[in-house]
DNA sequence: CACTTTATTGAACAGCTGTTTAGTCTTTGC
DNA sequence: GCAAAGACTAAACAGCTGTTCAATAAAGTG
């Protein structure tokens, strides 16, 4: 059964790709774990690139497909909540953290359309009246997704730093918290931060 | 002449793990780009993975004695400082973003020296009365850390975007401005932000 | 049924990797 | 000056890599 083989290489590769990265897995690998000669593999996608491009394409459409899901781990302004998200869908993240470490097309790929997702979450949020207009949405959304992405491409360091320091104190929730706190006072009308009882319409001059 | 050719092969070495990455390059590219012998390079170092070693504790001690310089590119509040810091001292930099993408022991160590450079950081700034005095200021310092390296991770995907988008009409400083806004109106007192003419000393209650 | 296509494999190839060995050349110590 | 020590190299080794080739088995197809 070729679509059998094919598609559960697919699968095997995909997760090894997650969990050691795209440089250090081999066809070979790929293929003792998969249960089959490496030649079946290149038989079946051409090379090992051809191999890469299938995983990566099949993921990025998987990730269109599940949007929403993503969209709150690029743009999480929680810890804990990217914490939950990462423990849900972990492999898939993992791919993708992997695919930005890699760099190259696909990379700038992914990333561009991050920014797309957090660029309309920033636009429904506006709308709804949770984020305060900025002079520039697109400055925003670029800023949020690269700060959203750190705890993703940095989990090994957070991990051991924090699991040496500070251990199970609930330490996400705190650090939760502090994003929250900075992201609130800052971006987000403050709604329900203590202080927001009076709306205050005021404009001061910019010098500048 | 021993010791010049030892040095050599060490800042060779260290620039080439800078520009390519540490998985990537090989002992006999080094050699080659040194313009000596794959041998001799073990002969000095008893492995390529020793070679490693001593790129990284020296660059970790050069980082000791420079810190002020790389405090502001982990912490910088403004991309464009970040940018002109890089451009100051690009290699190293880059070596460090390469230590920071192979994982592993240095890694983490590199990390937790950030950190906990932030965590002095905001110290002073908070008694010069730059920072408004947090819950949690290692928290604080954890998510800075994150947030200020996340460009540098970055680099490729954010030039790609940037370059293919708005190029050259001084995003880097409107990205700083929205940075710098969410950071001053979120942790920064609001010294100069236009509505901080009154200091407000409530506390208001918080549900839940 | 024969015939073609496809799935699958073991073996081999060329190219890369880090490392070892044996040897040459150069410097140093006495 | 001579012997020991260190700098340095070419060549080879074993192990990995992706890929190719010839061969075998199976599945479709007429």
């Amino acid at each position: 059964m070729a679509i059998d083989t094919r598609a559960n290489l697919i699968e095997v590769a995909t997760n090894a790709f997650a969990r050691d990265g795209f440089a250090t897995t081999s066809l070979r690998s790929i293929a003792k774990e998969a249960g089959v000669s490496p030649a079946l593999v290149v038989h079946h996608f051409g090379s090992r690139e051809k191999l890469v491009e299938e995983c990566i394409v099949k993921s990025l459409g998987l990730w269109v497909s599940e949007k929403q899901q993503f969209v709150d781990v690029s743009l999480s302004t929680s810890l804990s909540q990217w914490q939950s998200s990462v423990d849900q869908h972990g492999s898939k993240l993992q791919f993708f953290r992997q695919v930005l470490l890699a760099g190259g097309e696909p990379a700038n790929i992914l990333f561009s359309r991050m920014v797309q997702e957090a660029q309309m979450v920033i636009d429904s949020q506006v709308e709804k009246g949770q984020i305060r207009k900025l002079e520039n949405r697109d400055d925003l959304a670029l800023l949020m997704t690269l700060n959203g992405l750190a705890p993703l491409l940095l989990q090994e360091q957070m991990a051991n730093l924090l699991g040496q320091s500070l251990a199970q104190t609930g330490l996400t929730d705190r650090l939760a918290k502090t994003t929250d706190e900075v992201y609130r006072r800052g971006i987000y009308k403050s709604s329900d931060s203590g202080s927001g009882k009076k709306k205050k319409k005021k404009s001061a001059k910019k010098q500048g």
